[in-house]
RNA sequence: GGGGUCUUAGCUCAGCUGGGAGAGCAUCUGCCUUACAAGCAGAGGGUCAUAGGUUCGAGCCCUAUAGGCCCCACCA
């Protein structure tokens, strides 16, 4: 009934296949039923210009464990996934290719570069939706979604006319960042800051008298990174404390080159400390100047182009580059003798993420989302634990976003994305937010309107991702159906990018949160600890992890030893690792097949009731912990500690099932002369194998599914079978205790065994010494053992020590002393010091156990439980320690 | 400047609500035992960063200090 299976895993060989199964037979395929509970996993877009990396890799992992978990868990399990059109990652990645075919952007037109948009968008947008199905991930496919397709589109027009009408959504002035390659607004978040040695130029600015001429001995001085900034200065400022200025503030100062009339005002955004405790103020090119600014009144000058070089505001020097303006500034004010001097100055300066351009605060008109209001039912959501951050410190981090939130900046000068639904009339250039381009305008009632050509934040579109692929704003049954989602899971560098906005966007558009949990997982860095980057060129390639060991050892890699948010280092040995236990788990489901060959079909589909009296002692135990194991594994599941959860598993087939159970029952597989016995083993390692298997199956489904659909042929796959529940019946409390006795006078003897250096070849007579006849008992039941664990010759199990030689060595347990004739190889003097530590060790135990008991307060305030736990282990170990000295008195 | 986080065995990390310190890798010893040498059996190795405090009891809670990392803001 069993295939033969190779003597190593080899995952390459089924991998594909099993994955192809999967698809053909739908699994991953969830449909809106009434009678079944939804789970839901929305899973975050990744960017079409991606490749897989690592850290997709762990997140997706992440998402199809809970998922799979649950749909074995009867509930009917929807992973949602999609990719994002990721406006601006995508829009640099075109511009560069375009450039190497010698192509500008501009020469395409809007037009023909979308064209080339959407080639690109269908060449590399299913690279990476392939690359998650070779990681395993049982995505709904058939629901697949782009942030740009026509039901998302629909949904952000919406949203931006709803948001528009309420007032929420409002164009106005401010300062932003610029970036003058990509010509293109950009976010804060977007803006890298880096060090760079660059110079303070100490500069003078000149008085004006009172009879209104212009100083030639009165000046005041300051410092600046920017000096062409000065010819869009309007002010000079002063902190209203600072004794040195007091006097001249509201006198008037002139700019030079510009020949402006500069006021001095007093504001307490001026440092006084630093430097000459004086600041040119430049409201348009400065962002807390612009707040200055606002605060005194000043005129906002712009003196820049969107290429950055200086415009018709910056008298002669316009149609210079910044920086080359720079250089002639300087150079014309230290021929003024209004040059103090320059220093060396490390600073830092604002780039643009994507080119590494440095950016240029500017004011433009931008489309704002207004956040004052929006932001509440998000922060109270949290607050009240409506929607709930795993781990809970990821708080901290969402609230100082909140606390701190600014009204966030939308529009974006880009071609690729969501056009903005605004309409200019060509007449009288009134604005008109409309799904569609209006008729009429309301005002003049002119006939032709021209579109913003901004396009919208590409966060704009994922905010409402949750409900969006659900077919929002149409009332869909999915919608209805499954909507609030389950879990997000993300990593925590995206807190406010994106989990935020989905937030409020949840609760503004639904009503309702757009998932319950959050599950934060951290970053994958390399083997020394660092940031896997394009630039360092340090990036593991999950592709080539999988290829070389296994889609499940490398998931089982990206879980195990790791805490939810916690940053992680990839290592090869981790990976071999997790490929050596796929391959233990395949070898102890080898054995087992084999030996299933001499079992019928009928015997081994016995249901509980009917083989329980057939079971041993040791089928016993293994069956209650891995009762024990289900129940464990289910609740850290449920709470989400997914790395916890798989070293349980991963700890009880490698150490409890294969180094013991398989080894204990092995006699009884290669005995013929009890049937029942036979097959008990034979039912308890193909059930036990089997509940193992389906808790592995979330972490590791190539292996497990292979080994299933080999194992038995009633269930058509692991993936849509039942998740292990916790049977009572399945609890054996006697049974595990006398395992865990044998299990210590094995350890015991292997232990001496190998102190006294004995050959394994060198089989010994093994004597059980116990006054109690329930613990010979238990030895009595487990005699087999000490010959194929302890290397036996034979057992006696005996009240008293009579017949044993006075040399033998001796190992002390619970209740019982167990003797090991060696004859000529013992060392009377090794055996009596090991056993003085023995005593040592024991005294040390008792002498803990009596002074907690000798304290009065632990007796009277610690809980009743752990008193009683304590005197028992004083009991134990009193009891050992006589065992113990009486031997040590026999051999001295 | 503000906030977060980490410091546990040689290395990489677990340690869930406080109750006798764990895993993998590496090292050492012995085994090719007919599921697995990607294996089996055994061993060594930790004043849980430092100093205080709370508690009957602290790796875990509180305070301070040192060092590492991350995020936010960005000083002209």
């Amino acid at each position: 009934m069993s295939k033969e299976l190779a003597k190593t895993y080899d995952p390459k060989e089924i991998e594909d296949r099993i994955y192809e199964n999967w698809l053909e037979k739908k699994y991953f395929h969830a449909k809106v039923d009434h009678s079944k509970t939804p789970f839901t996993i929305v899973i975050p877009p990744p960017n079409i210009t991606g490749q897989l990396h690592m850290g997709h890799a762990l997140d997706n992992t992440m998402q199809d464990i809970l998922i799979r978990y649950k749909r074995m868990q009867g509930y009917n399990a929807l992973w949602q996934p999609g990719t994002d059109h990721a406006s601006i990652a995508t829009e640099v990645k075109i511009i560069e290719t375009l450039k190497k075919q010698g192509i500008d952007k501009e020469d395409l037109g809007r037009e023909g570069f979308l064209k080339r948009a959407w080639e690109w968008k269908e060449e590399y947008g299913g690279r990476i939706i392939s690359q998650l199905k070779k990681l395993g991930s049982s995505c709904d496919w058939d629901r697949e979604r782009f942030t740009m397709d026509e039901g998302c589109n629909k949904a952000v027009t919406e949203v931006f006319c709803k948001m528009h009408e309420k007032g929420w959504i409002y164009k106005g002035s401010r300062i932003i960042n610029w970036c003058p390659v990509c010509n293109t607004s950009i976010s804060d978040a977007e803006v890298l800051y880096e060090e760079q040695a660059g110079h303070f130029w100490h500069i003078k600015y000149p008085f004006i008298e009172k009879d209104g001429s212009v100083s030639t001995t009165r000046f005041i001085e300051f410092a600046t990174t920017r000096p062409e900034t000065m010819l869009g200065d309007t002010a000079v400022a002063v902190n209203p404390e600072d004794d040195r200025y007091k006097d001249l503030i509201g006198k008037k100062l002139m700019l030079p080159l510009m020949n402006r009339e500069l006021p001095i005002v007093a504001d307490s955004y001026v440092d006084m400390e630093f430097g000459t405790g004086v600041v040119k103020i430049t409201p348009a090119h400065d962002p807390n100047d612009f707040e200055v600014g606002k605060r005194h009144n000043l005129p906002e000058i712009n003196i820049l182009n969107d290429d950055a070089t200086i415009n018709e505001n910056g008298g002669k020097f316009a149609g210079m580059d910044r920086y080359e303006a720079r250089k002639a500034i300087v150079k014309e004010l230290d021929e003024m003798g209004l040059l103090v001097g320059i220093e060396d100055h490390a600073h830092n300066v604002g780039t643009h993420d994507r080119c590494g351009t440095t950016i240029e605060p500017m004011i433009k008109k931008q489309w704002f989302v207004k956040m004052d209001e929006l932001i509440k039912p998000a922060v109270k959501a949290v607050q009240e634990g409506e929607i709930q951050l795993i781990p809970k410190r990821m708080e901290k981090t969402y609230f100082n976003w909140t606390d701190n939130i600014r009204d966030w900046c939308i529009s974006r000068q880009l071609w690729w994305g969501h056009r903005i639904p605004a309409y200019y009339c060509d007449d009288c250039g009134e604005t008109v937010v409309a799904k569609e381009c209006p008729d009429v305008c309301p005002k003049c009632g002119g006939k032709h309107f021209t579109q913003d050509p901004d396009t919208l934040d590409t966060w704009f579109s994922s905010a409402l991702w949750p409900f969006s692929t659900l077919g929002w704003p149409e009332e869909t049954e999915e919608l209805k159906y499954f909507y609030p989602t389950d879990v997000l899971v993300t990593g925590y560098d995206i807190i406010f990018f994106w989990v935020i906005r989905m937030i409020f966007s949840g609760y503004e558009q639904m009503g309702e949160k757009p998932f319950k949990t959050v599950l934060f997982h951290g970053l994958v860095r390399d083997e020394l600890g660092r940031k896997m980057s394009k630039s360092l060129g340090n990036g593991i390639d999950p592709l080539e992890i999988i290829d070389k060991y296994g889609a499940d050892a490398l998931r089982l890699t990206l879980i195990t030893g790791n805490a939810p948010g916690n940053d992680m280092r990839f290592t090869n040995a981790r990976v071999e690792n997790s490929r050596n236990f796929a391959n233990k788990v395949w070898n102890a489901s080898r054995f087992i097949m084999m030996n299933m060959e001499k079992a019928t079909a009928r015997d081994l589909e016995m249901s509980f009731d009917e083989v329980l009296n057939k079971l041993e002692p040791v089928d016993k135990w293994i069956l209650s912990s891995y009762n024990t194991l289900v129940k464990e594994v289910t609740d850290n599941m449920d709470s989400f500690e997914l790395g916890i959860a798989v070293q349980k598993v991963y700890d009880f087939i490698w150490d409890q099932f294969c180094d013991w159970y398989i080894e204990m029952v092995k006699p009884r597989l290669y005995a013929t002369d009890s049937h029942d016995s036979h097959i008990a083993a034979l039912w308890t390692l193909k059930n036990v194998l089997i509940g193992a298997l389906k808790l592995l199956h979330p972490y590791m489904p190539f292996v497990t599914e292979e080994i299933f659909m080999n194992l038995q042929s009633s269930e058509e796959s692991i993936m849509i079978s039942e998740w292990p529940k916790y049977r009572e019946e399945f609890s054996f409390a006697k049974e595990e205790q006398a395992i865990d006795t044998i299990k210590e006078a094995v350890k015991g003897i292997r232990n001496v065994r190998t102190q006294m250096n004995v050959a394994p070849s060198r089989k010994a007579a093994v004597y059980v010494v116990s006054a109690d006849d329930k613990v010979l008992d238990i030895f009595r039941e487990g005699e087999v053992f000490f010959a194929t664990l302890a290397y036996a010759s034979d057992v006696h199990l005996q009240k008293d020590k009579s017949g044993i030689a006075d040399d033998a060595v001796s190992v002390v347990i619970p209740d019982a002393t167990v003797y090991i004739p060696f004859a000529e190889l013992v060392d009377i003097s090794a055996e009596i010091e090991r056993l003085t530590k023995e005593e040592e060790r024991l005294n040390g135990e008792i002498r803990r156990s009596n002074g907690m008991l000798s304290n009065e307060k632990f007796l009277s305030k610690a809980p009743e439980a752990k008193v009683n736990e304590e005197k028992e282990k004083l009991a134990k170990y009193t009891q050992m320690l006589d065992q113990v000295k009486e031997r040590l008195a026999q051999l001295q």
